[in-house]
DNA sequence: CGCGGCATTGAAATTACTCAAGGGGAGTGG
DNA sequence: CCACTCCCCTTGAGTAATTTCAATGCCGCG
């Protein structure tokens, strides 16, 4: 079939893809993994070199407290990579956890090697990708360090915005997020108590709904400038959205 | 001369260096540049194409918020990378800015996509460094969303503790750190007041002292286990101390 | 029908922040 | 050498944000 991979869709955001360019990402698209909620994809402190991109569904990597508590580190969704920092590791610094059932492209080390050094544009590519990555998580720690629950919240769910729209699923008015209260809190660092009041409040506002798996922006730019959402750090080619 | 840079330093823990990957590693050593207090060595939102490798002295890497207020992401000590994840990006999504006057080692995109690709052992350790940078950037992320405030600085302090000893810095029993209360506060997501009260909270319990710019660990194990310190996610190949 | 997971709400407790004041040291200019 | 300022550290008291504990409702599923 012809569809463009989601991943191919992300990095056309960054810059333009040839052909062929095109071609050896869809080669990589071999080894497809399918993995239900509960099933760890990767494991943290466990020795495991493969790393994946995820085709379709959603998934979470987190890691866990000595004392139990979680922190959800960032929700992959589809044309992200997962367990790619680790594959360097003796030992996976995190885990990875499909939200819903997903399909995952499995990748060996080689493959991404010799995919990347035989297209000197596509290794640029995937550097972009891997640096904006960054720049996500490093958002998400401005986030937890100076943003108070609401402005969190807002944030978070602009950003999922920008990102779903990335690769055709989200539209200005909103989009579809099957998130618990309870992974939002493991991923904000709040409790299920909280973030629940707070999504009340944001509603009350005319900011943001999020009901039934929907979410919606009553008023887009207000919320971006509730939130201080500055979407710089996605380096996008293009505004998302207007 | 024959000292080994803090980068080469750095590296050999996680692996065995040649002596002709440790001369690529000092020919980088070219166009040293110095920066004094105050004096931004990359800058948010600016266009910047190049990146640094920390020689001397210490820096830290910051977002602002529209509001002014300001998130410090990571220090940086010798040996580390600067302003590397934005020099494939239209624009700086962060800023670096020396703590103490610093020199550092400019390196321009072909130096090191040069160097990596003469060198594939050392292409393979240099994203082992990078790995490593984003591993240490979500364990700042976990504090920030799950430890309280004294859980945080320990942790904070027992981390910088590891990455000084990897370049000779630092011994079991502490380290110098010039740090003052506001950047710490800055740091790790808390007000200088209350980091205040938090080191004596820690001083107080016997744990760690800070004072007059010296790190003192008076109880590592201890310490350790009140920060829920598990050095894994920093992959050395050796235990750093005992 | 009963159970489990998720959402919702209230009240009390805790953590961290804000505001305010004072102290010490290093540098500077008179 | 002293006075002054600036920056940083320290402490107290009141306030705000968030958590904890507890209880209830809803819904899908076996």
């Amino acid at each position: 079939m012809n569809m463009p991979s989601a991943l191919a869709l992300k990095l056309r955001s960054f810059t333009d893809l040839s052909e062929e360019e095109a071609l050896v990402i869809e080669a990589l698209h071999k080894r497809r993994r399918r993995f239900v909620v509960g099933q760890d994809v990767v494991s943290q402190g466990l020795c495991d070199q493969n790393a994946y991109i995820l085709a379709s569904g959603w998934a979470c990597c987190y890691k866990i407290l000595e004392d139990g508590q979680r922190q959800i580190v960032d929700f992959k969704i589809p044309g992200d990579f997962l367990g790619l920092r680790s594959i360097l590791f003796k030992v996976s610094d995190h885990s990875v956890e499909p939200v819903t059932d997903i399909e995952a492209i499995q990748i060996a080390p080689n493959d991404i090697i010799e995919a990347v050094s035989n297209t000197p544009k596509l290794a640029v590519a995937i550097l972009w990708a891997m640096s904006r990555d960054e720049a996500m998580l490093v958002e998400h720690l401005v986030g937890l360090g100076r943003r108070d629950a609401a402005q969190r919240v807002a944030h978070f769910f602009l950003e999922l915005g920008v990102r779903l729209s990335l690769v055709g699923l989200a539209s200005k008015d909103g989009y579809f997020c099957g998130l618990t209260q309870y992974l939002l809190a493991d991923a904000l660092g709040l409790t299920a108590v909280h973030v629940n009041r707070t999504l009340r409040q944001l509603r009350e506002d005319g900011l943001l709904t999020f009901r039934d798996g929907l979410v919606s922006f009553d008023n887009y730019q207000r919320l971006v400038s509730f939130a201080q959402f500055d979407a710089g750090y996605m380096d996008a080619k293009e505004p998302f959205f207007d």
